[in-house]
DNA sequence: CCGTATCCTATATGATACTG
DNA sequence: CAGTATCATATAGGATACGG
């Protein structure tokens, strides 16, 4: 048996999955990732980002077409609270907030490269 | 420049992001993907019926911890449709029916085995 | 046993107006 | 420019009861 901690390849997961994942104490390590991909605009903002490199308030929004101000503020809030994204102020007139991905959120990109295959195969209809 | 019809790595992946990526007319190819991740409850049935192959109603219910007869029945019954769940009904007294993965539902793994890999490095709290 | 029908509530999201 | 405050609404999810 293994408990991961241990690094275990696509085929090991695939062998282990049916006969139960011995977890870390406090729970399913997917579950976290799940939450983050809850909603419809904070794996976009990601996305975004992960694309654009670092990115002002305005430019976000132009970027995520239908955003409205509240969630890309209170989108943003929760990623920075989860160290997805940084967040550096310029005290300037007018002001300039910029935003970008952390290394943690960098991270979440095998997850889009995942998803992107499964829709090549699958069609996205 | 590419489309992607064709395959790429993971490393061609983070290299195009930024240039943008030439989707398959009819849009982004994660998009169908995120959709199937929304909600609380198919992507812990996904989950479970790989983990324990076919599975009947009551003890898919059983295994989803406080999961209402509604919301596996409307959720079952979408996953059908979209082909990632067969449906076996046998016409007995009393009544059985079996789930099952399609190809395409276990087609999904992969996106959970990277969740996996990224929860395993950041903790689960 | 395997659901459906009905009703209810919480939360996510949207619209609009306003400010340092 | 980069937000916040306030209010409105849609949808997801839950509770309960009943039926083939």
């Amino acid at each position: 048996m293994f408990t991961l901690r241990d690094r275990i390849t696509y085929e090991e997961f695939l062998q282990h999955i049916h006969e139960g994942i011995v977890t870390e104490a406090g729970g399913c390590p997917v579950t976290p990732v799940l939450t983050l991909f809850q909603g419809k605009w904070k794996n976009q903002i990601i996305y975004t980002l992960c694309r654009c490199g670092t990115m002002r308030f305005g430019a976000l929004k132009r970027a995520l077409d239908g955003i409205t101000n509240t969630m890309l503020s209170s989108s943003l809030r929760e990623l920075e609270a989860d160290g997805l994204v940084t967040r550096m102020q310029f005290n300037e007139i007018p002001p300039r907030v910029e935003y970008a991905l952390t290394e943690k959120g960098g991270d979440l990109m095998p997850i889009f490269y995942a998803m992107m295959n499964w829709g090549l195969k699958y069609g996205n209809k």
